[in-house]
DNA sequence: ACAGTTTCTGACCGATCGGTCAGGTTACCC
DNA sequence: GGGTAACCTGACCGATCGGTCAGAAACTGT
C-alpha cells in the first residue's frame, strides 16, 4: 500500500534475481531502500514473506495464461496468440522468471517457489504432453531457460535493449524453437 | 592428488551448481564427503579456492576450444566441427557451465569467475562480432543459457537422459539456432 | 492541543557463516 | 620401532545472518 512497501518489493525482487536469494541480506535491501533492517521486517514479517510478495504476481499471471490455454482446443490461431502472450509475460516479469529458472531448484523448501515450479511443470506438460521426445523436452527447456537468461543478463550488463525489437526477436526465435512441439501437440504426427 | 581432495572437488561442484555458491556451506560439503569442516579447509585453503578448483578445468577447456577456433578461417567444415566440440563441452562440463551462467553475475568479485565471464564474452564476440543485431545476440544467449538450463535441470530432477540422444538433439537445436549467426559471421550477408 | 495509529529505529538474541589453531591419528620410510 | 610428513579433528574466533522487542518519531483526525 505505502510507497515504502512497494519500493522494498521492487528492490528485493531485483536483488533476489541478480545476486540470488541466499546471497541477499535484509540489511542490503534496507540499505538500498534507505531504511533500517527493522523497517523491512515491519512491512514484511520475514525474508520469505518478502520473496513471496515479490514473485506472486508473476505466478498469478502465468497461472491465468495457462488456465485460458486449457479452456479450449489448441488451434494454430490460439497457438500464435499464446506465444505473443507468453513473450509479453516473460518481458514484463523477466526478473521473476529468471529467479524461478535459476534458483527454483535450490529453494524447494519455500512454499511460493513450489507454486512457481508447479506452473513451470504445467507449462511443460502442455507443450510436450506425455509423449514428448527428448528433443521436444529440450526444445522447451532451451526456449524457457534461454529466454530467461538473455532477458535478465541485459539487466546485469547494465544496458537495456529497445523493448519492441527485443519482443519481435523473441517471438521469432521462440516460434522457430517451439514450432515442432506445437504441431505435434495439435495433430500428434510423428 | 588424494581421493579426498578429488571427492571434495566433485561434491562442491555439484552443490555449488545446484544449490548455489552462497547457499552452500563448507559444513554441508564436509558432511556429504564424510569429513569435518576443518578437513575441507586442509585440502582447500578457502571456500573460494575450492570453487576455483571446481571450475578451472572447464575454463581451460573452453579457452582451448576458442584458441583453436581463432587460429584459422571460419569455414563451414570448421563451423560444424566447432559445434560438435561445443556440445561435447557443454555435456561434459554441464555443472560448471550452469554455475557460470546462473551465478556468474552475482560472483563478479571472485577472480576465477571473472575468467569464466571473459571466456563467455570471447565466445559471444566470435559469434556476433561487432555487427551483431539484437536478434543475433538473443540467439546466442538463448542457445547458451538454454542449453545450460536444460542440462543441469536433468540433475536437479533426479533422472539422466541417454547421453547420445541428448547430444544429437542438442546439436540439432543449436545448429538451427546459431545457423543465421554463423553464416553472417562467414560472409557477413544481410 | 490531544490521542491514536502508522512508520521507523537501535539494541539485542541465537544460529550459522568462513576461517584459525593446537594437537591427535594414520601411514610411510629407514 | 622411531621419526616424519600427510591427514584429520574439535574448540574456538569475529562477523554476519534472520528475527524480536520496546520505544521514538511522524502523521492522522478531532
Amino acid at each position: 500500500m505505502s510507497t515504502s512497501a512497494d519500493d522494498l518489493r521492487a528492490i528485493a525482487l531485483a536483488e533476489f534475481a541478480t545476486a540470488g536469494y541466499a546471497a541477499t541480506s535484509l540489511h542490503r535491501i534496507a540499505e538500498l531502500a534507505g531504511l533500517s533492517k527493522s523497517s523491512v521486517l515491519y512491512h514484511y514479517s520475514s525474508k520469505e514473506t518478502l520473496l513471496e510478495a515479490a514473485v506472486a504476481p508473476a505466478i498469478d499471471r502465468m497461472t491465468a495464461i495457462l488456465d485460458e490455454l486449457a479452456s479450449g482446443p489448441f488451434t494454430p490461431a490460439r497457438r500464435s496468440a499464446f506465444l505473443d502472450e507468453f513473450v509479453d509475460f516473460i518481458l514484463q516479469y523477466r526478473r521473476e522468471v529468471n529467479l524461478f529458472i535459476n534458483q527454483g531448484p535450490s529453494l524447494v523448501d519455500v512454499p511460493v517457489i513450489d507454486r512457481a515450479n508447479e506452473v513451470v511443470y504445467r507449462l511443460a506438460e502442455h507443450f510436450a504432453a506425455t509423449t514428448g521426445s527428448i528433443e521436444e523436452k529440450m526444445r522447451f527447456g532451451i526456449a524457457l531457460g534461454g529466454a530467461a537468461y538473455t532477458l535478465c543478463s541485459q539487466d546485469e550488463f547494465g544496458f537495456a535493449l529497445p523493448i519492441d525489437e527485443t519482443r519481435a526477436a523473441l517471438v521469432t526465435i521462440l516460434t522457430e524453437l517451439l514450432a515442432p512441439i506445437a504441431v505435434a501437440g495439435l495433430v500428434n504426427q510423428e
